[in-house]
DNA sequence: GGAAACGGCGCG
DNA sequence: AAAGCGCGCCGTTTCC
């Protein structure tokens, strides 16, 4: 039996805003609560100062940190073993609230006041990208303006408590990313060195893998041509068209097609060239270093709001290679994703009670069969997808119309989105996310193409382009809605792992390493699954905490409306020895 | 000779 | 040569 921790949600009455910024060559603290109180901190250069003196005054009454760019603080403060509960991220809610407020998005069903659609003024000092000038970022004297700038603006959002949330939850991911990037994934070289061997075959100096190589010297011999190259699309085209496979590229989905002996072992080749270049040996050497792979990520870095990330492909580690994540000896790695999150997301957000219900199970595109629409699971897959992303064709395309029926709700709210972006409108995610309005010379285009004088060819070019932004209005409010969700899971889930882990402060303090890490901790995130690190004797509570934080976001985003969040959540063992 | 574009493919 | 969204990264080709 286990002492229950202290509920990190205790009751304050007032979380203060404490400001850190630049004054010369010092870091000063200023409160942004009453009376201004300012303290210096330390030397601009003195990072240890600068996290003792956060750590004490994190320890004495949790402040919400504010400051110009979590990128930039955070990791000084981590790299002493600091970590702060939360903070505002200026930059990041600077890009959220610029467009929110000036947008001419036309309302939506769920909003609560008409748009304030005069302009705000915006530093140019806190545009996202790029950066000229650093240090003038963390200027003390711009990062208080720009806070005050930012609860106005705040203030005049469309629904301004969805806009707290939204901006909280970003600012919370910030810190989660930073923290992440400080932890690393638990990464078993040996281990993947042994998958590339039995993938790829034996490595060899100054030449391809073994098994690489046979598959190189079986498309030769099919091609008939015992120097072909294989690397360059051009010619390998040119190569397989005088074999007789005539297709228009060398993807392999069209190769799959054709039934030739050169297809077979292109494909093969295709898919090890593949893993070496991304994920081989190269790569190994390049990002894993002491058992960890430490990639960049970067909070908001899609224009749906969903993370990026910066070298290392860390968003695109192959699933054949997801075995290499292993848990440090007497660690456990826990890992959960959501199962059909966006459609869930769509469902709650257009209060589609019909689409909920045949959410109700662990699979949603049972659900959707169960309801009559379609008669398999795999044409409600594809049909579900096809809603999401405006198919117009092939099997989707031709499933889409049967779902209107069924779920008339959701529809008419993707549908909505895609007929405002076709008319050049902006859209807003559930939180107020504001997609972005179309550049100048998409607007041109359309208007050159309504013209009296217009040809048809001009018409039809435009006509093509309204559909593809059509298309990324209809999906923008879905993915970057669920990626509200998601950060919501993310920074409650966090927060609820920062509380197991007080419970093992005693010996905890025993290990080596930065103090965050030797508790449970997050340590990847793609979307809309999380890996959580943690002691063995934590996976338990750690799978728990996994699942309350998603009913936690379900209920923060959606209220009591009826849709379940499912997760498939696994313990896995740590590496042998 | 280097930057940008392209084809291709991994992830959600 | 995807149909049907959003990314990052690789090797090659094309452009300047």
């Amino acid at each position: 039996m286990r002492v229950h921790p202290r509920s990190h949600r205790g009751v304050r009455a007032l979380t203060p805003s404490v400001a850190l910024g630049r004054e010369g060559d010092a870091v000063v603290a200023v409160s942004l609560d009453e009376g201004a109180v300012r303290e210096r901190v330390a030397d601009a250069a003195d990072g240890r100062g600068l996290a003792a003196w956060v750590s004490q005054r994190e320890a004495r009454d949790r402040p919400r940190w504010v400051w110009s760019d979590t990128a930039s603080w955070y990791p000084r403060l981590l790299e002493h073993g600091v970590r702060v509960e939360r903070c505002d991220d200026l930059r990041l809610r600077h890009r959220i609230l610029h467009h929110a407020v000036t947008s001419d998005a036309p309302a939506h069903p769920w909003d609560a006041a008409p748009l304030d659609a005069e302009p705000a003024a915006a530093p140019a000092l806190f545009e996202v990208a790029p950066r000229a000038d650093e240090s003038a970022l963390d200027d003390l004297a711009a990062t208080v303006a720009e806070w005050r700038a930012q609860q106005e603006l705040g203030a005049r959002a469309i629904d301004p408590g969805r806009m707290r949330l939204l901006l909280a939850a970003e600012s919370a991911g910030a810190l989660v990313a930073a923290e992440m990037r400080a932890a690393g994934i638990p990464w078993d070289a040996r281990r993947h060195d042994e998958l590339l061997t039995a993938a790829l075959g034996a490595r060899r100096a100054g030449g391809l893998p073994v098994r690489m190589d046979e598959a190189a010297a079986q498309v030769r011999e099919a091609l008939g041509d015992p120097r072909a190259s294989l690397d360059s699309p051009p010619k390998l085209l040119r190569a397989l068209r005088s074999v007789g496979v005539f297709v228009d590229s060398t993807s392999k989905w069209e190769l799959r097609q054709h039934d030739h002996p050169v297809v077979a072992p292109l494909l093969e080749y295709k898919r090890m060239a593949r893993l070496l270049a991304a994920n081989g040996w190269g790569w190994l050497d390049e990002w894993v270093h002491e058992g960890r792979f430490r990639p960049v990520y970067i909070p908001g870095g899609v224009v749906t709001g969903r993370w990026a990330s910066s070298g290392g492909g860390a968003l695109q580690i192959p699933r054949s290679l997801r075995e290499a994540v292993r848990a440090d000896p007497g660690w456990r790695i826990v890992s959960a994703d959501v199962a059909q999150l966006e459609p869930r997301v769509l469902a709650a957000m257009a209060r589609d009670e019909r689409m909920a219900r045949a959410a109700a199970g662990a699979d949603l595109y049972e659900g959707v069969v169960a309801s009559g629409a379609v008669s398999t699971r795999a044409e409600a897959k594809s049909a579900v997808l096809g809603a999401m992303y405006g198919a117009t064709q092939g099997d989707a395309g031709r499933l889409v119309p049967r779902l209107r029926k069924v779920f008339p709700d959701a529809m008419e709210l993707v549908d909505a989105a895609a007929r405002t972006g076709e008319d050049g409108g902006v859209v807003r995610t559930w939180l107020g996310r504001t997609s972005p309005a179309p550049e100048e010379a998409w607007r041109q285009l359309q208007s050159e193409a309504s013209g009296a004088e217009a040809s048809a060819a001009l018409v039809a070019g435009a006509r093509r382009t309204a559909r593809d932004r059509g298309r990324f209005t209809r999906n923008f409010i879905v993915q970057g809605s669920a990626a509200e969700w998601s950060l919501a899971w993310l920074a409650d889930l966090r927060l609820r792992l920062t509380a197991l882990g007080a419970v093992s402060e005693g010996e905890a303090a025993a290990a080596s390493g930065p103090a965050f890490a030797r508790r449970p901790h997050l340590a990847f995130f793609l979307h809309d699954e999380v890996l959580v690190h943690t002691p063995e004797a934590y996976a338990e509570d750690v799978a728990t905490a996994i699942r309350a934080a998603a009913d936690s976001a379900g209920r923060l985003l959606f209220g009591e409306f009826p849709i379940d969040f499912p997760l498939d959540v696994h313990i896995e063992r740590s590496a042998a020895k």
